[in-house]
DNA sequence: ACGATCGGTCTACCGTGCTAGACTGGTCTA
DNA sequence: TAGACCAGTCTAGCACGGTAGACCGATCGT
């Protein structure tokens, strides 16, 4: 899916929907005005751009998201990786705990999930 | 470092004078163009913008990078985990890891990179 | 001394994402 | 049925990143 690449105003829309849905546009525009400061045409522009894209869905006045957090998240993570680190999730570890403390408890949730996904 | 936030263009040459560094301006230009299809005007307008942001330097005709990679993918690495992880290592790599799988060598080497960092 | 070459800058155009004001078509109510 | 209200669209200005053409000052070879 190419659809998960958002735009920071669109990833701000998209978040604030993924966190309400299904919510009615009014509402809507109401918490965007109140979160991001925008105006009521602001939300519904980009709204209807995410809807163009399949991303969003605006139904009778009520939005949903078509396209989950999930995807957009591994869609990052993915274009990160490439861009910078080869692709190599290990390259990515070694950068972000470079000098940096993580506690044990999130040690041993990592230490599952790797030898989940090597066995 | 604030500095360390770069744009397309400006990743996309930082990332050659890494490799090539130190380079002389004009074989910088010449590797822009041969690799970005960039004019030389376009390499030095970034290259000037990079100098005055402290991430490159320029003296002599001789380029070096002030701001190393490694300090680039870092900003990156937090950047995108806190936008869209909360700023949660094992958030991310649950994410990048599902439904996916990884080599045995790359989960050694992350499990002891982890070790390492919760020790 | 003078023209050529070269490193480097200045200025500007273009595309695009962001933002919003003006407007429209439909519905509801007095 | 006329006016108010409301969901949603259209159009457009603005800022900014990407790109490059024109130009300039210094150096160097003849």
């Amino acid at each position: 899916m190419d659809d998960c690449k958002l735009f920071e105003g669109e990833y701000k829309l998209a978040s604030i929907v993924w966190e309400l849905e299904p919510v009615a546009s009014p509402d809507l525009a109401r918490a965007c005005e109140e979160r991001l400061g925008w105006k009521k045409s602001t939300t519904y522009t980009v709204l209807k751009r995410l809807g163009d894209r399949g991303v969003l869905h605006n139904e009778r006045s009520v939005v949903t998201a078509l396209v989950k957090r999930e995807a957009v998240c591994r869609y990052e993570t993915e274009a990160v990786l490439n861009r910078s680190f080869g692709g190599s999730l290990p390259a990515f570890v070694a950068c972000f705990l470079e000098g940096r403390r993580i506690t044990g408890a999130e040690a041993e949730e990592i230490r599952r999930m790797i030898e989940e996904a090597s066995r």
